[in-house]
DNA sequence: AGCACGCCGACT
DNA sequence: GTCGGCGTGCTC
């Protein structure tokens, strides 16, 4: 028998590195193949077609033979490759799984998969000399209409039902062709007159070739979406592809529209995971066939193969979306910047409330800055902010005083008004008044929540639910009562205070239906509303017109936090949804309901002053060795009790003491949300001030991991988080 | 993650 | 006597 070669193959398994067969067919890195993987048979890719390195690792009389080479479609691109294996090195992920992830799921399967070619079909010369028979009525109709010019499929078959077998048959005897139409140049509606900062940004983007990572900081309503259109444009007149990931929650028809509307013949493909399968199937085909011009996706995006990636824009680029936060934990924003330079291509990270790593990155020079600071439209303001101290005030209901009058002034004027509140349902815990007892989830250690239009407690981390119990469980008193605010609650008490106001409640529980959303635009864009309660959905980019009051009740959670990011968060949140009001020409105003008015996240707010804000953050991460001046991994585990989790992570750490160079090691400690769904979780947080020496460390632990996970049994899970957002 | 092998309990 | 419970061990 001739000599088989031996090349290396990635699997959907939890292990780390490839693993190696044997090859009689010719097989190229990057093929997707069918591999016997124990008892099983399963898809592979074929990662490189060189001997592992260093040396024999298994013999060879053990390996076993590839089965079957997919070949309908071609290789994946070496990019697409080296991008997964990037990612599987920096999240410490396996390969296998890395690159599946990576995959959409109509290429996970061990099946073959072919593109549908849907080029219009032309009459050949051959076609053309002989018609067929007037008897073959069919036949002859639909050569009439291919004398008009090429048919689609799905033309053919309006002209006969046979469309397709007689296409095939005429196909195979070489009487018709596939045509490729030519491209027509493509057409960029005429878009507004851009400000002198967008202006200046967009000379500055345009006078650097290659890679070049820019921060666009633009306050809301600045236009920073006119500047990605202008920017796409010159890579449209260039036949490159323009790479645009947006969080999940602003990946909208009215997004998708703004850029078909722009550029009406280009051909624009939509990445979300609500997409149907063949569907998200197809528009990656085109995508890596070169065959779309723009793809604009969630994170997941991030790997769409695109021959000619010229720009990436990463709009948003403070949201969390963007960080998956299970199985492979990367950052689509991290990922993009890599893929940049990768390419060599400018990425643009766009938001008017940058993260603290992009800051920090601009300022450390590795980014570059561009600041849009006024507002696109004439005379739009930026809006007033007031703090209401309810130190001073009674509240009626959760509602100051100063927020009732401002929202009765509205209404007269027939002004919508915005009452944000970051709480869902109708008060967040029941508490009883005789014993102290609340309502805590028997499943996790959070507070049930009150949802009183259904008369359920709710968990809002697991899902649980039970009945509203009619007096105390543990003393028996009568007497429980809601405590705390949330939008249901608030949603009533505006009803009582202004009986004839239509107000519209926005949360996750009035838009989970899947059209709930068009509704709400529909309603708001009709003027059908007076008053918008909701949450922090609403801080979100959504356009509800003119706002002229936004207020913001409950913000001081955030403030003192046990999580060190919780008022980069809430200073964020709170600049957006400030940005909500006075977008058109009236002014906007900001009431914040606030025990601590003089806090400088506060102050800083009322200044509209990020820059400065930031840098204090910045500063006091830098004092306190926190991210982004440090670099952190997490290492989770979850058990049945708090115990096991804690006895895992305290083996994990013993193997550290001896590796652990420069790098600093708390816990293991119980998670911020030390129970949930039942499972007790704990951590162990290591930091470092290089990333080197962090990954190095978290590298040499994945044996450690493995081989204690392995002591402890099923009943343990474990996950490695670099760069965690969340702790 | 699967999937098989393996060694103990209540059933047609 | 077997069907099936899930512990544990392996997958080129």
């Amino acid at each position: 028998m001739e000599h088989a070669d031996t090349i290396q193959i990635a699997v959907d398994v939890p292990l780390s590195g490839t693993f190696s067969y044997l090859t009689q067919l010719p097989v190229i890195a990057g093929q997707r193949v069918l591999v016997p993987f124990g008892p099983r048979k399963l898809c592979g890719v074929v990662v490189t077609t060189m001997p592992p390195a260093g040396g024999e690792g298994t013999d060879r009389a053990r390996l076993r033979s590839v089965e079957a080479v997919y070949d309908g479609l071609p290789p994946l691109p070496e990019e697409f490759l080296q991008l997964a294996a990037f990612a599987a090195g920096y999240y410490h992920y396996p390969l296998g799984q890395t690159l599946f992830t990576a995959l959409p799921t109509g290429l996970r399967d061990a099946r073959d998969v072919a593109r549908v070619d849907e080029r219009p079909f032309g009459l050949t010369a051959l076609g053309l000399a002989e018609p067929p028979p007037a008897r073959q009525k069919a036949r002859l109709a639909l050569w009439q209409a291919l004398q008009d010019g090429p048919l689609t499929q799905a033309a053919a078959r309006q002209v006969s039902a046979q469309a397709g077998k007689v296409l095939a048959d005429w196909l195979a005897e070489g009487r018709i062709e596939r045509v490729s139409p030519g491209r027509p140049a493509l057409e960029v509606a005429a878009g507004p007159a851009l400000t002198d900062e967008q202006q200046a940004a967009l000379a500055a983007l345009r006078a650097e070739a290659g890679f070049q990572p820019w921060l666009l900081h633009g306050v809301t309503g600045s236009g920073k979406t006119e500047v990605y259109l202008r920017l796409i444009a010159d890579q449209l007149a260039q036949r490159r592809q323009t790479l645009l990931l947006v969080p999940e929650i602003n990946l909208t028809p009215q997004l998708i529209t703004r850029f078909t509307s722009r550029f009406p013949n280009a051909r624009i493909v939509v990445q979300h995971s609500n997409l149907a399968e063949g569907e998200r199937l197809k528009g990656w085909l085109d995508a890596w066939h070169g065959d779309a011009d723009i793809v604009i996706g969630t994170r997941l995006s991030v790997f769409t193969p695109l021959p000619r990636l010229g720009l990436i824009v990463v709009d948003e680029e403070h949201d969390g979306s963007f960080k998956q936060q299970d199985g492979l934990r990367y950052h689509a924003r991290d990922l993009a910047v890599w893929r940049a330079r990768r390419n060599g291509v400018a990425i643009v990270l766009g938001s008017a409330t940058p993260s603290l790593e992009t800051v920090a990155n601009a300022e450390a020079g590795r980014y570059r800055k561009l600041a849009l600071t006024r507002r696109a439209h004439g005379a739009a303001r930026l809006p007033d902010i007031r703090l209401v101290d309810t130190r001073r005030q009674k509240l009626a209901e959760g509602l100051a005083e100063p927020v009732v009058q401002a929202l009765r002034q509205r209404l007269a004027r027939r002004e919508m008004s915005l009452v944000f509140i970051n709480r869902r349902g109708f008060a967040p815990v029941v508490a009883c008044g005789a014993c102290g007892w609340t309502s805590g989830c028997p499943h996790c250690s959070a507070k049930l929540v009150v949802h009183l239009l259904e008369r359920k407690l709710r968990c809002h981390h697991c899902g649980w639910e039970e009945a509203v119990p009619r007096a105390c469980p543990d003393c028996g008193e009568p007497d429980i009562k809601p405590l705390g605010e949330g939008t249901q609650r608030l949603e009533a008490a505006l009803n009582r205070h202004f009986p004839e106001a239509r107000i519209l409640r926005i949360d996750r529980d009035t838009t989970s239906r899947k059209d709930a959303w068009d509704e709400v635009y529909r309603r708001v864009h009709a003027g059908e509303v007076d008053i918008l309660v909701g949450t922090q959905m609403l801080a979100k980019g959504h356009d509800f017109g003119t706002l002229s009051l936004v207020a913001v009740l409950g913000a001081d959670g955030g403030l003192y936090s046990a999580d060190f990011r919780a008022s980069e968060r809430l200073f964020a949140q709170l600049m957006q949804v400030a940005g909500r009001a006075g977008r058109a020409d009236a002014p906007g105003e900001v009431l914040i309901q606030t025990q601590w008015p003089d806090h400088e996240l506060y102050q800083a707010l009322q200044r509209h002053d990020f820059d400065g804000y930031a840098r204090q953050l910045l500063d006091e991460r830098r004092m306190a060795g926190f991210p982004p001046s440090t670099f952190q991994a997490l290492i989770r585990a979850d058990a049945a009790s708090q115990a096991e989790a804690t006895a895992f992570l305290r083996e994990i750490r013993a193997e550290t003491e001896a590796l652990a160079g420069g790098v600093l090691i708390s816990g293991p400690a119980p998670a911020l949300m030390a129970r949930l769904a039942r499972r007790e979780r704990a951590q162990l947080v290591l930091e470092a001030g290089q990333r080197g020496a962090l990954h190095r460390l978290v590298g040499q632990l994945l044996p450690a991991l493995e081989a204690a996970a392995r002591r402890h049994g099923k009943g343990l899970r474990w996950s490695v988080d670099i760069d965690p957002q969340e702790m």
